[in-house]
RNA sequence: GUGAGCGUAGCUCAAAUGGUCAGAGCACUGGACUGUGGCUCCAGGGGUUGAGGGUUCGAGUCCCUCCGUUCACCCCA
């Protein structure tokens, strides 16, 4: 038997329908506050990411799918999204056509991993971003629309987390800072962020090892070295929150791993999930454009996990979806029925009902059973008594209820009956 | 990449110290109900016990290797 690929889980008949739900909630948001679908291929020259995404983080250094093609160009499948959407952003100058542009973007990612609880090689995100414009305002209405996306899919108990991270003027300083502190404790720190402190110094500050998070809770707070720029959008992001009634936590132990991002960053958590908490997050990367050789382009967004906001729902108990009776099953007892069935079922899918018919010869207890099982609404038995009599016998699953009625009156009596019920 | 746990029918799991141990429930198909679902009962199909090797008179059960999977670290959605 030749198995998937590891970690690139299928999504079975199922469960599609969640995933449906959830990306039909998602495109109805997203419309509403005025972003417009982007898609972009799944892979790109590999010099994108190692560019965008930043040389020495996790994701470029051990995580790419990368490959050459037939003609000697390494290639990568995209392990996110911002990079891509940037990368045509510029190509085609959507800059020229308005000064602030709002994308979103859903499809796979893929990042060489090892599986686990919440994390897979490939998965799916909604990504969502906002260029063109510097201003807090920004910040604060795509953190509302993320925080409004969560409570249409029903999430509870969602904690939003917020920090400043700096901009080229005031960052430098404070990692220097950052960076002497952490080096004068070094003894005290594990054997990754030994590494940490030459590669991403700021990153200790996430560590989970005991002794690390005591020099972390010592260590110079990004807070206090913000520049005034920064310090002031910052302030103005947070009251803009408040206003809006958006409860956030200030962590300024978030530190996002991509090396883009600037002054705002932000992660919504679900402590429900286990190991792999981050159901969201993105922030501010007013840098990004210019680096892939765009006009210096201020702008901000996030991703969501796809996979981590099912589990949420699964984890609160809440899934998308409720069965419900609908459509129409077609049962034939004998053969000579089927001919009749088979251009009732195709008239009743034109008329835009739900309809189907068993294929298989089976018997019309099969059917019944088959009916059932796939949930419809109501039953037709066509049978050679009701052939004869030109009738046809239609029965109310729900019910139980059946009665004859003229063959040539089904089509209209079925289309006029209450389409939906629940069970 | 590192560590730990687990791998028996489609699914969830049984099979005491190795000796009728290859089973049950669910699902599937058929029947009881001679043309009818959801309840009940009966029957049937389906497994080289992840793969390969070893120990033994005998291994699902012990040992080794590989593969897969789960969780955790790292990192992130």
């Amino acid at each position: 038997m030749i198995k998937g690929i590891r970690g690139a889980p299928d999504i079975l008949p199922e469960e599609s329908g969640k995933w449906q739900a959830l990306e039909i909630v998602a495109r109805d948001v997203l419309d509403r506050y005025g972003y417009s679908e982007i898609r972009t291929p799944a892979f790109e020259r590999t010099e994108l990411f190692v560019r965008g995404i930043g040389e020495g983080t996790d994701i470029v250094e051990k995580e790419m799918y990368t490959f050459e093609d037939r003609g000697g160009e390494s290639l990568t499948l995209r392990p996110e999204a911002t990079a891509s959407l940037m990368r045509a952003y510029v190509e085609h100058s959507l800059g020229a056509k308005s000064s602030l542009v709002k994308l979103y973007l859903i499809g796979p990612m893929f990042r060489h991993e090892r599986p686990q609880s919440g994390r897979f090689r490939q998965f799916h995100q909604v990504d969502v971003e906002a260029v063109g414009s510097p201003g807090p305002a920004v910040d604060a209405e795509v953190v509302a629309l993320l925080h409004h996306l969560l409570e249409a899919w029903g999430l509870r108990g969602i904690q939003l987390h917020l920090n400043s991270i700096g901009d080229p003027a005031c960052r430098p300083a404070y990692r220097q800072a950052f960076v002497a502190y952490a080096e004068a404790r070094r003894s005290a720190l594990c054997p990754d962020c030994h590494v940490r402190l030459t590669k991403n110094p700021l990153r200790i500050l996430d560590c989970k090892v005991p002794s690390c998070q005591q020099v972390a809770a010592g260590a110079p707070t990004i807070s206090a070295y913000l520049c005034e720029p920064c310090r002031d959008h910052f302030a103005a992001v947070r009251s803009m929150l408040d206003g809006l009634k958006i409860e956030h936590a200030v962590n300024e132990r978030l530190v996002r791993g991509l090396d883009y991002y600037t002054r705002t960053t932000f992660e919504f958590l679900n402590t429900a999930l286990g190991s792999q908490n981050a159901v969201a997050g993105g922030g501010r990367y007013d840098g990004l454009v210019e680096e892939l050789g765009g006009p210096p382009t201020p702008a901000i967004g996030f991703a969501i996990g796809e996979e981590r906001i099912l589990a949420s729902l699964e984890a609160q108990q809440t899934p998308p979806e409720s069965p419900t009776y609908t459509g129409v099953y077609v049962a034939t007892a004998g053969a000579e029925a089927f001919p009749t069935a088979l251009d009732l079922v195709q008239t009743l899918r034109r008329r835009g009902l739900r309809a189907a018919l068993d294929l298989e010869g089976r018997s019309l207890k099969g059917q019944m059973r088959q009916a059932n099982k796939d949930r419809y609404r109501y039953s037709v038995i066509l049978g050679s008594d009701e052939l004869a009599r030109g009738q046809a016998t239609l029965k109310d699953m729900l019910s139980g209820e059946q009665r004859a009625i003229p063959l040539s009156e089904v089509v209209e009596h079925l289309t006029r009956l209450p389409e939906r019920e629940q069970a």
